[in-house]
DNA sequence: TTGACATCTGACCGTTCGGTCAGGCAGTGT
DNA sequence: ACACTGCCTGACCGAACGGTCAGATGTCAA
């Protein structure tokens, strides 16, 4: 017979959860639409997953440690190499994981003591500079929530017109200065 | 006796929904815990309101109300004056209604359908201006979400602060003549 | 005092949710 | 033939939710 093995089950739930989650929040999405959408019944969702928060842990893992190595290759470089490495590595890591961070983007500012929300603060905290004034920081922050949010609209631009885009405008909203002057 | 009048229990109960809405999420939050958070019943909360919904609606009038205004304003001008007056005006609006903007933040992004959606969709095409490039949607939308993003912040800044900032940020965001060069 | 009205509540209802459990069913090694 | 294991399910459970309703209580006008 052709069974799928518990890990293909197991890779199916995630991407439907994924789908899921990003268009209707974690909240709005039961176990049962999840196991709706891939024509298994709930209980066996809860074979392969804990829970449902392990299900949305899981989920997130590869996101947040693509944001954590980021973080860690940045840590090393010199201020203005770090900032420009940081906002290219940032746009590259939300093309690729772009549902899952539209899962974080719309569920995590309501948990500021989630470890998520403080790889977000460390990477604020990179754009930020050395400057902690007020428009620095407000930069930072626009320029975090920005990307995300440009990248999980419904406008589907293809990734080589927008990753230049972003890179483009999160360097002038930090005010960094322009490598490739225009014309 | 002193009993509150209707209208005072009214605004009680928009104000700590409010509070509540932005802290956890719309459907994070119970009609028992708004009751509870001003020492009424759940049934009172729908004797003033026909439903959740439309207490929400309600919440969420006046910050509408003012974005609509805005728009309206701005939509006889010419297109520069147009730009630098809707920044202004939403970081006004923004600072104004700032939980009731974390409310719609992590509520609305779900609902394109949403007639909300589309006052934000208006603004972003303001701010875009003439050009469809992928590059002016991208600096539009970073704008409008990071104003919002950035206001809804824990950080505690003054508005004095804060207000300069943001215009002053996204004006570089978008690309926009800087009008007070620094000193 | 009485009746009309506004405000507020406890008790209740139907639904949905996350989660549990005993068991079915297919493949595999012996 | 047998037992074992991994995958999957229907039926069920307790809790929480939004919402309804009859009625208690207070206010005010006549």
């Amino acid at each position: 017979m052709l069974r799928r093995t518990g890990a293909e089950t197991k890779q199916e739930i995630l991407s439907a959860a994924t789908r899921l989650f990003s268009d209707y929040g974690y909240r709005g999405t039961s176990l049962a639409d999840i196991a709706h959408e891939i024509g298994y019944s709930k209980a066996s969702v809860l074979y392969h997953f804990a829970s449902k928060e392990a299900l949305l842990a899981e989920l997130v893992a590869p996101a947040a440690a693509d944001l954590r190595a980021l973080l860690a290759r940045v840590s090393t470089m010199p201020l203005a190499q770090a900032r420009k490495c940081a906002i290219e590595g940032y746009v590259d890591l939300t093309i690729t994981h772009k549902k899952t961070v539209a899962v974080l983007q719309t569920e995590e500012p309501l948990l500021p003591q989630d470890p998520h929300f403080q790889l977000y603060e460390r990477l604020v905290g990179v754009l930020q500079g050395e400057d902690d004034n007020t428009q620095a920081r407000v930069a930072a922050i626009m320029v975090v929530v920005g990307i995300a949010a440009a990248c999980t609209e419904r406008s589907d631009l293809r990734p080589e017109q927008l990753k230049p885009a972003l890179v483009a405008v999160a360097g002038r909203a930090l005010g960094l200065p322009t490598d490739s002057p225009p014309g």
